[in-house]
DNA sequence: CGAGCAGTTGAGAGATGTCAAATACAGTGG
DNA sequence: CCACTGTATTTGACATCTCTCAACTGCTCG
């Protein structure tokens, strides 16, 4: 199956053919870029926009003690820079984590999209809300939770947003992830978050080695981690099931 | 000059005539709610969209645990729901601070706004990103700075977003947040914020009394939290100079 | 086989949290 | 104008979490 973004939109937006047609065909140009790469750097403003369509990416920004601090993952079905044109600038920047198949699309070509589908516009703009949901998460996971308790919390999020792409099987995925970075996302040291992965093996909470996670009980660790996935919006809400073609709603804000 | 949020817009956007008399006349529905109300609760999907006119008021979510987190401010000139009907549901609460003044807008008025007036639709989307760079700075913030920096980096976020709506006089505004709420903001402790008040006070940094912020030196405040304020947008950029009525770019997504 | 990351572990330091109490302040009713 | 009540601020002593520094181990890849 192609396109991991058409999969994710598919869960809760009936595309229509011709939709699902002028989305694969916009997505042509493919770039396989290498890991820990810049895609994009703060200042840009790029004429493409890119969609993440194989491996994984991070949003981070460099303070100026050399710290870095990452503040979102992209994983396949993400964009990175839907709506920069609109501030005019990054005001950070996006690298690979691991290699990525990366699609390019010209900004027109996106417009142009929005402007002939309603229901394809209402799902972009979705998928930018659950992204500023995602980061509203991470804000409150890293004020008031645990070490612990925020790598649980991530990975449970991973898990479901890596199963709405089909890349998750038998509660197990791939997580090209370092230790490091882990750190640099969480606001933890290294050293760190190598003991609270300890203590969640020993738990028995996770599985992981060689970039592979394995979760033995889902449940188990929602609810050590207090894990609520409302937040992803992935459930189709009264409001979709009402008017499942989008038309009706079809307002260009 | 009735609008902040006109006021906002404008510094980087030129409204025409009929789009600030538009925008006026979708404003007069207002209500007066008391401090500490919430506004819009998690799950709600108001009909309206609210507007925060005098008062300020903040997003937040309540944990398992009882603890409060809150994961943004909102200032005269914001608006607290502009997308959710695109979610379906609020996944978190805003309240109001102290006592506010809100303009609620129906949902198809913001609609017919956005779709008769190219510059006002870029307008709403940039105030949208904007917010959620502001999330992304807190993040960083909470990640990577120390408690009296990541103190000192929001009172000089505050200082510039109440500047754009005409909110400050000399260096000082009116901060009406407790340290507690300041505390469940940055994700401390309010005995840990009172010290750190302590400190910042000691070094001059800041005078706080009665709600009332005053900064002696602001170019050392900035510097000393590191602050870099153009997360905020608010420096109009080369494209907006160049297509100042933005019809070119405007496409509705 | 060696070089270079990534991961792991230990000991001690520092920042922030917890608990508990005292003080200041604002609004209310007499 | 005062006493009264509840909330916000302030302070101290101590506990805990996370960081720092430094070393060591184990992969992976050339």
């Amino acid at each position: 199956m192609a396109s991991p973004f058409i999969q994710k939109l598919e869960r809760r937006f009936s595309l229509s053919e011709a939709e699902r047609r002028a989305l694969l065909q916009a997505s042509t140009k493919v770039r396989l870029i290498p890991g820990h790469e810049d895609l994009i750097r703060e200042g840009d403003d790029p004429d493409h926009v890119h969609l993440i369509q194989k491996g994984f990416a991070c949003r981070y920004k460099i303070l100026p003690d050399g710290g870095r601090s990452i503040m979102a993952y992209l994983v396949p079905g993400d964009f990175c820079d839907l709506h920069v044109s609109v501030l005019g600038a990054m005001d950070h920047s996006i690298a690979t984590l691991n290699s990525c198949e990366v699609v390019q699309i010209p900004r027109e070509t996106v417009a142009d999209l929005t402007a002939s589908y309603p229901t394809l516009n209402r799902a972009l703009q979705w998928a930018g809300l659950v992204d500023e949901a995602i980061l509203r998460t991470w804000l409150v996971s890293m004020g008031r939770r645990s070490a612990d308790k925020q790598v649980a919390h991530l990975f449970c999020e991973l898990l479901m947003r890596l199963e709405a792409v089909g890349l998750v099987t038998g509660n197990t995925y791939t997580l090209p992830i370092t230790q490091a970075e882990l750190a640099d996302t969480l606001g933890l040291t290294s050293v760190h978050v190598n003991r609270v992965l300890r203590e969640l093996r020993q738990q028995n909470l996770i599985v992981l080695q060689r970039r592979e996670l394995s979760i033995p009980d889902v449940k188990r660790l929602k609810v050590f981690a207090d894990f609520n996935p409302s937040y992803l919006h992935l459930e189709p809400t009264q409001r979709d099931r009402r008017g499942q073609n989008g038309s009706e709603h079809a307002h260009n804000l």
